[in-house]
DNA sequence: CAAGAATATGAAAGATTATTGCGTCGATGT
DNA sequence: ACATCGACGCAATAATCTTTCATATTCTTG
């Protein structure tokens, strides 16, 4: 856990670029307590260091005529770790698939995908997912609606604990 | 789908964005081939109009200390709408607990959970989640490796999609 | 404990970018 | 054909970003 190499600054940086990545500078030094130049220099450094992968704007996929979120399960035939690895890269040329997570226990993936309305969907499943190599099994999931939706790193939970290692 | 108000300058810039939320103003104008003015203020309009619901720094939580992912299926003994809504209420109480999806079928929630260790989200399983009012049953899958996570919008198959029925 | 090295900081300046105002062009509809 | 509306681009201003540099702080080392 080398979160070591960061000092309370940096912590609130990565918080406050997670919870708004388009904030300005100044007003990012401003509100950890710093002046812009050291607060850049921070920030380059986080980035090269890999604490922060990238930056996004968060799109309505709704809006924008994706109304279909489906959790698949997928098990395999073979768990070998060249076909694992295959599947891995069918589902990554997947525009559909937008998360690819390998699991323990009896399901082996779990596929989050998108689509236009469900015969699309449908379409995914019956022509690409169940008969791609090596699947076994595929059972779906449609979301009927999501509660929390918040992808990131809990901060405050963070702080508590280094807190109390202190 | 009210994605026809959109021409397709402004679902390059939402794709671009989308890619890199902190690309420059000037920059983005120039990939969408028009100046700059006019591209802040479409910006500015999507944003309004909530095709762009935020921007976030994407921070890399196992770097972090946050080194377990965990996906847990509960299903709840009442699905009345009130105990549904109790029940999400509680999730977006729950720092660990990330996303919260409803679902159809015999699983009724998903949980995407982040913990710092097995012990902790153990600790969170048994005395929060396990005891919580109304839930009937969970089971949880350990995340072995991620293959693919980016959440978001597929712009190509959008985009082949208005190509078709245009 | 003191001296020096390494690192981080803040002020100032220059370069880049964001933002506003305004005149012009093209599309729409009467 | 003409007026209206909306969007564009140019120019100017305001704000921000980014580098430079001198100083202060921390950490190591003798």
């Amino acid at each position: 856990m080398p979160a070591h190499r960061l000092d309370p600054i940096d912590r609130k940086i990565l918080a406050e670029l997670q919870a708004d990545g388009r904030m300005t500078n100044v007003e990012l030094a401003r509100r950890v307590g710093i002046s812009a130049p050291p607060c850049l220099r921070r920030v380059r450094t986080l980035e090269e260091q890999g604490f922060i992968k990238g930056y996004h704007a968060e799109v309505d996929s709704r809006e924008l005529g994706f109304e279909v979120q489906v959790f698949a399960s997928v098990g395999l035939q073979s768990q070998a770790e060249a076909d694992l690895r295959a599947f891995e890269d069918r589902c990554r040329g997947w525009p559909l698939v937008r998360e690819c997570h390998m699991l323990n226990g009896e399901v082996d993936f779990i596929l989050k995908c998108v689509a236009p309305d469900l015969s699309t969907f449908q379409a995914f499943l019956t022509e690409q997912l169940l008969t791609a190599p090596n699947v076994a099994s595929v059972k779906t999931s449609l979301v009927i609606r999501c509660a929390k939706d918040e992808p990131g790193v809990p901060f405050d939970v963070l702080e508590e604990r280094l807190s109390r290692t202190a």
